[in-house]
DNA sequence: ATTCAGGTGCGAG
DNA sequence: CTCGCACCTGAA
């Protein structure tokens, strides 16, 4: 299948999106934009969704987000008074992705054409990324409910109380100073110690870990690559959720399957599937990379 | 009871 | 450098 050369541009306009600097509390999407999509397709594990109404803790504040059609409107929990700035909540949700060229680009890719019917309008969106490492860390070997369990028992135990209810996810020197025993509480099993290092690895600044969007992609995976209990793959998830690095393609399980079966009908080391990936789609092998994963998980491939 | 789950770090060849 | 294997533990 002959690569689809995809031009730097669209990145780029991703990247580089302007940050609105006056207050809203509404913000209407471009279509397809989906936040529910958004929420669910397995980037985050804090938001939760219920029909039209997603609930999360962003910047040590409770946000509820209503979906009216095209319209998303922000609330700020436990805050009587006050406004806030919202935009800072806008680009976390990545409102701002230019979905229709991203998805009008990916559906040159006939396999990407035929599933973007039932995927489109996911927005990778912009995460903290302390707790997207942590998180992803967590992720190994493991199953989604309980590594959200795991997540939310840290910001129990360890984060600080948010106004509107529940916890924000704790800083890195409070988990590099927690006793082994108090990790494991939190159902952490064997990656208990790989929490505790890279928790200890960024609270001793041995790395910049908020530099690394300014750092290109293959300089910022061997940085990240270097951190306990951080592989290949959770690597790629911190590098393109979290560090806007959208030319990342992480492979897990399902991945391999899917661009196995859809694309090669035969088997693939996930390291040759990544930079297939790469060559394929380019910057936008990240987005790529969200689409063929739920449609995986949706049994569409 | 047994199996499975969004990988990673190991040692061995 | 690639390959195979063990691994905490809750939920089905």
């Amino acid at each position: 299948m002959a690569p689809i050369l995809l031009p730097s541009d669209v990145g780029e306009i991703w990247r580089r999106a302007p940050q609105r600097r006056h207050r809203v509390a509404s913000i209407r999407v471009a279509p397809p934009y989906d936040l529910g999509r958004t929420l669910e397709c397995g980037q985050v594990f804090r938001w939760t969704l219920h029909g039209d109404e997603a609930v999360g803790t962003f910047r040590g504040r409770r946000w509820t987000v209503r979906r009216d059609g095209n319209l998303l409107r922000a609330h700020l929990d436990g805050v009587a008074s006050g406004r806030r700035q919202v935009a800072p909540l806008w680009r976390h949700l990545a409102t701002d992705a230019p979905l229709s060229l991203i998805e009008e680009r990916l559906a040159r890719d006939p396999v990407l054409r035929r599933i973007l019917p039932h995927t489109t309008g996911i927005a990778i969106m912009r995460q903290d990324p302390w707790e997207c490492l942590v998180s992803f860390v967590i992720s190994a070997f493991n199953n989604i409910p309980k590594i959200r369990q795991s997540v939310e028992q840290l910001c129990r135990r360890f984060g600080e109380p948010v106004p509107g209810g529940g916890y924000a996810f704790p800083t890195a020197a409070r988990l590099a100073e927690a006793r082994p025993p108090a990790l494991r509480a939190c159902l952490l099993g064997y990656r208990a110690p790989y929490v505790r290092g890279v928790a200890r690895a960024v609270a001793d600044r041995m790395v910049g870990l908020s530099r690394l969007a300014a750092v290109p992609y293959e300089a910022a995976r061997e940085a990240l690559v270097a951190l306990p209990g951080v592989g290949e793959k959770v690597a790629d998830c911190v590098l393109l959720f979290s560090h806007g690095h959208t030319e990342a393609f992480p492979v897990d399980v399902w991945i391999q399957r899917a661009v196995e079966e859809a694309y090669f009908r035969g088997r693939r080391t996930p390291g040759a599937i990544r930079e297939w990936a790469r060559d394929q789609f380019g910057p936008l092998a990240g987005y790529a990379n969200q689409h063929l994963f739920l449609a995986a998980r949706s049994g569409l491939i």
